[in-house]
RNA sequence: GGAGGGGUGGCUGAGUGGUCGAAAGCGGCGGUCUUGAAAACCGUUGAGCCUUCGGGUUCCAUGGGUUCGAAUCCCAUCCCCUCCGCCA
């Protein structure tokens, strides 16, 4: 949700930002409108409970003192239907207000690239250098099943297209990574592993800003109220929806493995070899929760905390900043990191870093108290994969495969693999 | 699944129809005292919204209802706890 402070002071400007994300017509317009009506509207309704307030106080006086009060009680009578009456108007104006609010992106900061599309994705750095093959570097749908540590088919005929199951040392390597980063964000960049419920509720989805936009991309458990996790941005960011954290609390630091599922609805065609697009995939999350002005520096750090995970795999890669077009409904600036997997020749992303400063948390309600003892206020909040785990696999299968077909052990991962270098041949 | 109990401010916990946004304690903040701190004592301390900045209004799990008037009565829903059954 955005400001309605700013929404109310600079239409015009929040108009042109938005416009920048590609959001079509005037709703800001609108918003104005029905903000104007809902704020007469409640003038009224106030003024009239005022009024009723002060009859019925009246009235408990009078019987008190064994007097006659049915002149006071027919007024209450008609001031309560005139008071129906706005109320109707107001709620009616109030469930647009903010069925439009949260239909609104996040407005991107002024440094964010603007542009339609990733075309216009601003390129940080580059880290780490392609290694180059002396034989044709296989892609990880052809390396996995022939190490016969992948297998899509059999994934397929459990569950369905967008499925795989990972055998012996996939699975392990798999499991492998996920402890290793979660290991390095525990103990090097100072966040608590939580292992939140992998079935959410719509509240919860709400406060991140899956929904009610994006309903379709998720899974939905029938006959229940609860959605499977797509990311564990959303337990992790809601466990403190409501509440009123003291400052001396943030910054909050949480780290999450936790499967993800994804309806990817609308991408069919896309990516739909290998393991880059699946329906169930598992990801170690990092989330923080800051003050206002701490956020710009939470989320270069947090950054950083992703990029140790590829620099510690020896993982080439390189960041970018989404433009306005291409970032996330809650972001106002997004930092990526791509990886480079030689066997599409390509970087592809691997994480996905944002500040959505207070978006998430006008609509999670999500408040804390400054030090000073003044005013509760709004957190910022951050997210960022830290890593995709699958994607991983991937990388770490296509970079480090040899002549031979067998695929090399990272350094760092060999102490979670039971000491195993190798794997295949 | 069956039976029962309960959801009140940052926390504990009173309050069963009117002046209750709500006792008391703890915690927080300010002060007295002290070389300093602790203790003690005094004062203060919820959030949202509207505002002509005087003030007004809403909130005691959530949503309805009864009533001139609801934290308090009724209904539904959600959540938590205890016991029984089942179960990893």
């Amino acid at each position: 949700m955005l400001s309605r402070d700013l929404l109310r002071e600079k239409p015009e400007a929040v108009a042109r930002s938005l416009a920048d994300r590609g959001v079509e017509g005037e709703p800001v317009v609108r918003w104005v409108e029905l903000d104007e009506a809902r704020r007469s509207s409640i003038a009224e309704v106030e003024e009239l409970k005022r009024r009723r307030n002060e009859a019925s106080k009246a009235i408990g006086a009078i019987k008190k003192s064994g007097g006659d009060a049915t002149d006071e009680i027919a007024e209450v009578g008609t001031l309560k239907s005139r008071i129906e009456e706005v109320e109707t108007r107001r709620a009616e104006a109030e469930e647009e207000l903010e069925a439009l609010e949260l239909s609104l992106p996040n407005l991107a900061k002024p440094d964010v690239p603007v542009g339609p599309d990733e075309a216009s994705n601003r390129l940080e750095r580059t880290v780490g250098e392609p290694r180059r093959f002396d034989f044709e570097p296989e892609a990880h749908w052809d390396l996995g099943p022939r190490l016969g540590i992948l297998d899509f088919e059999r994934g397929a005929r459990v569950a369905g297209a967008r499925f795989t199951a990972l055998f012996g040392a996939g699975a392990r390597l798999e499991r492998a990574l996920s402890q290793f980063m979660l290991d390095l964000h525990t103990t090097e960049h100072g966040y608590t592993e939580v292992l939140p419920p992998f079935l959410i509720n719509a509240d919860a989805l709400v406060g991140t800003g899956q929904l009610p936009k994006f309903e379709e991309d998720l899974f939905k458990v029938q006959g229940t109220g609860y959605y499977l996790v797509p990311t564990a941005e959303v337990p992790l960011t809601n466990l403190h929806r409501g509440e009123i954290l003291e400052e001396d609390e943030l910054p909050v630091r949480y780290t999450a493995w936790t499967p993800c599922f994804r309806s990817e609805a609308g991408s069919y065609g896309k990516d739909v070899r290998g393991l880059i697009r699946q329906h169930q995939f598992q990801k170690v999350e990092l989330v923080q929760l800051t003050t206002p002005e701490t956020s710009d520096r939470a989320l270069a750090e947090l950054t950083g905390h992703a990029e140790r995970v590829l620099q510690l795999l020896e993982l080439p890669y390189r960041v970018v900043t989404l433009s306005t077009g291409d970032m996330g409904f809650g972001a106002a600036r997004t930092h990526d990191l791509e990886v480079w997997l030689p066997g599409q020749q390509a970087y592809r992303e691997i994480s996905s870093c944002s500040d959505c400063e207070a978006f998430q948390a006008r609509r999670a309600n999500l408040r804390y108290r400054p030090a000073d003892g003044g005013k509760p206020r709004f957190v910022h909040s951050l997210n960022g994969s830290g890593l995709a785990v699958g994607r991983t696999l991937v990388a770490v299968l296509e970079n480090y495969q040899e002549a031979n077909g067998t695929v090399t052990v990272p350094q760092a991962l060999r102490p979670y693999m039971g000491g195993l270098e190798r794997i295949g041949g």
